[in-house]
DNA sequence: AAACCTTATCGTATATTTACGATAAGCGAT
DNA sequence: ATCGCTTATCGTAAATATACGATAAGGTTT
């Protein structure tokens, strides 16, 4: 974009799409899903289920941090990533109420 | 991004990631609940609710009718733009639904 | 410490997104 | 037909996103 036009919008809309942006690619789709399939899953484990290579797949759980979908814990030389429940769970309920918002009248 | 990746991951990835990038951009946010208000809108009076450039405001516009959220018809000079409920309940259930099934073990 | 494994980051290329002014395209009224 | 209004599209600039190989950074093991 050229300028972010952030403030121009409410934190409301600002948090709705930040979430909808971390949610707005197939691999990362993809990667929450082999997240709660396994509960607890090292990062090699994630990137060998993946079609993507390893730095790719890398940027894509970084953007998933970001928003706070999972959480990576150091474990050894390894790193364990995990979803947390409450962050996605926020972002259920309040994606689920504004789309509630627009439906019903 | 380099090259597509879309042929690597299922129907169903590709489908949510879509809808959740048609949601994340503040400005689409603010023009669902804008249309939600109004239940019928003139794309004119939109533009006038939003704080962005015309051109900009009907570029948003066309991702929102790319993935169905929103459907425009001509009313003479003007055009008339309203939700698709249809759409945006289906976009609705399986984003919730997938967010559930992620979350619930 | 050296070799090894794991994962983040860097560098880079390309595609896409966002934003805007200018223009075109379509309709209604004069 | 021309003018005015409305909205999509074009052209363009800049920012972001996506993808990957290469490298760095950090821990383990030998």
């Amino acid at each position: 974009m050229a300028i972010s036009k952030t403030e121009k919008f409410t934190k409301t809309e600002n948090k709705i799409s930040d979430w909808a942006k971390a949610l707005s690619h197939p691999a990362r789709i993809k990667i929450l899903k082999i997240l709660a399939q396994k509960n607890l899953c090292m990062c090699g484990d994630i990137v060998d289920l993946m079609p993507l290579a390893q730095a790719t797949v890398s940027q894509h759980l970084k953007e998933l941090k970001r928003v706070g979908f999972i959480k990576g814990e150091i474990e050894g030389p390894k790193i364990c990533y995990c979803l947390d429940y409450s962050v996605l769970n926020e972002a259920k309920n309040k994606i689920n109420e504004f789309l509630n918002s627009i439906i019903i009248q």
